[in-house]
DNA sequence: GCAATATATGGTTAAAATAGTCTTATATTT
DNA sequence: AAATATAAGACTATTTTAACCATATATTGC
């Protein structure tokens, strides 16, 4: 359905969190309370953004989480990346990696022919995540069109 | 996972298809079998695209589809509804429609702090949806940044 | 009128993805 | 040793997706 699924969802509301209290250990606990879902599910999300360098965590009593770079430097590509364990595929044959040596796993047409127009479409969604990063989860006002937002993120 | 229906890819190759045929009568079958896919499942996909208007149905015999306006006037937000049956939404609470009217039906917490950047992500992502038509799924090569991409559709 | 062709529409089933819980292990601090 | 906290996998339920099947309706052409 071209959603987010609850798992990244929770992931970006983590990341906020913890990018909020600038470099001070955040424990599970702490965040799942704050955003009002149980420990567990966020324990295994955070577990996954570790897995990928996105977080750094400090295990035994006092431990937690911490940010491993800089929320600019953390996008929205990457937590995706992160939670569900690839890269993000708006179709099957076509993913970031390898585009041109990639060969569509989709039998049903033996000869695909909107392969390329998919490949367009994907590189500009890449483009648009990979743009956006978890500093700009932390306080931005409401724009309307790329353009309006292209030019706020550039200034 | 971020990722088009089946249905949608579907939607996009019958209407790709019925767009090559230049006005000519178009029956699922003929697209089902072009396409390499069951008959009934092309027959559904059009009868939404037909709820739509964005395909005409004749009935009977040698009846068929046609497209109902021009394949630039056919954007991939349009298709994505048609077929989804409602317009795109990245989260549940961010739709196209009543942006500033919406209220949050998740109820995990009471103070949501990804509501504005999501509702600046979904607009993105909806511009780009809206700039995209099955005119561009007619010839186009691979551009691989939105940059490239929206100079070459200005042109 | 009737057979053939084609769309319209709902129901059913199977598979896959998602969401959430539970359990156990491991590490660190006090 | 007890308390705290992360690590990691198993398990279950729900939802979504995908595909198929069956029947109804409309039109054409003989």
């Amino acid at each position: 359905m071209l959603r987010f699924t609850k798992k990244t969802e929770y992931a970006l509301l983590s990341l906020q969190y913890i990018a909020s209290k600038e470099g001070s250990l955040v424990s599970a606990k702490e965040i799942a309370e704050s955003i009002g879902v149980s420990f567990e599910i966020i324990a295994k999300v955070l577990h996954l953004l570790g897995k990928s360098g996105i977080t750094q965590s400090i295990q035994g009593a006092q431990g937690g989480y911490l940010l491993q770079r800089s929320p600019s430097m953390i996008s929205l590509s990457d937590v995706i990346s992160a939670i569900e364990g690839k890269p993000s595929q708006l179709v099957e044959c076509v993913t970031s990696e390898d585009i041109d040596d990639q060969s569509c796993s989709c039998n049903v047409y033996s000869n695909c022919t909107i392969k390329d127009p998919m490949t367009v479409i994907h590189n500009m969604m890449d483009e648009m995540l990979t743009s956006i990063t978890i500093q700009d989860f932390m306080h931005i006002p409401v724009y309307h069109t790329i353009s309006e937002t292209i030019n706020t993120l550039e200034q």
